[in-house]
DNA sequence: AATAACTGTATCACTTAGTGATATATATGG
DNA sequence: CCATATATATCACTAAGTGATACAGTTATT
């Protein structure tokens, strides 16, 4: 029983609606779903400047433009790339998106 | 000559090739690239307090679920829609993402 | 070759988001 | 009624985010 992407993506995309039918059919009770929900997500792996950079070049952008593709400022991709900063929760979930999905999964 | 969500998307992820390319054969210089690639980004609405919420809602998770899947802390989100607080740059792009393509786009 | 423009580096100081802890309130379910 | 999940409300600390500026290396145009 092989998940391919396009099922596992549905899988978690319906997950809440799932456990809410079972629970109102009384399968469930409702404390068991929170962990159901939970159980859904994985971390988000961290990005190092280097990782950082080598993302971007891989997709043949400008510092500049990862900055408006990520909806941050020119400056702050800078430091992130130079090591002097590390980017917040938020970002590194973008960082995530564009590496699994690329460009167009940030439009 | 309408645009369907589908040509749109892959009409912005690959602005950089088509640029390139016509580059390549001569057809544009170099300094007009960068151009065609701002042209592509338009700019994140913003998100009230009381849209963020409604946002949540609509898609049936809670504070805990929210944040983890925008890969913030529960408090964050929380101060987000009390008013205390507002979402960062890349935040408001993760929210504009699910606010547009739903709990799949930020699988 | 000289100049102009694009891209990235390097600081700096300031603002504010992000965070964890804790105490409290309010449903909701067993 | 009691336990749990969910949400509100503060508080203080840390660090990300930001804008400005000056400078350097590369590339394009004339």
């Amino acid at each position: 029983m092989k998940t391919s992407p396009k099922s596992k993506t549905r899988l978690l995309a319906s997950v809440h609606e799932t456990a809410q039918d079972l629970h109102n059919v009384g399968f469930i009770d409702k404390r068991r779903m929170q962990e159901y929900e939970v159980l859904c997500m994985q971390p988000i792996a961290d990005y190092s400047s280097t990782r950082i950079r080598a993302l971007r070049k891989r997709h043949h952008i400008s510092q500049a433009v990862l900055a408006s593709v990520l909806n941050t400022s020119l400056s702050t991709v800078r430091q992130w790339e130079i090591g002097d900063k590390r980017p917040s929760g938020p970002s590194l979930k973008l960082l995530d998106i564009l590496d699994r999905k690329g460009l167009e999964g940030l439009l």
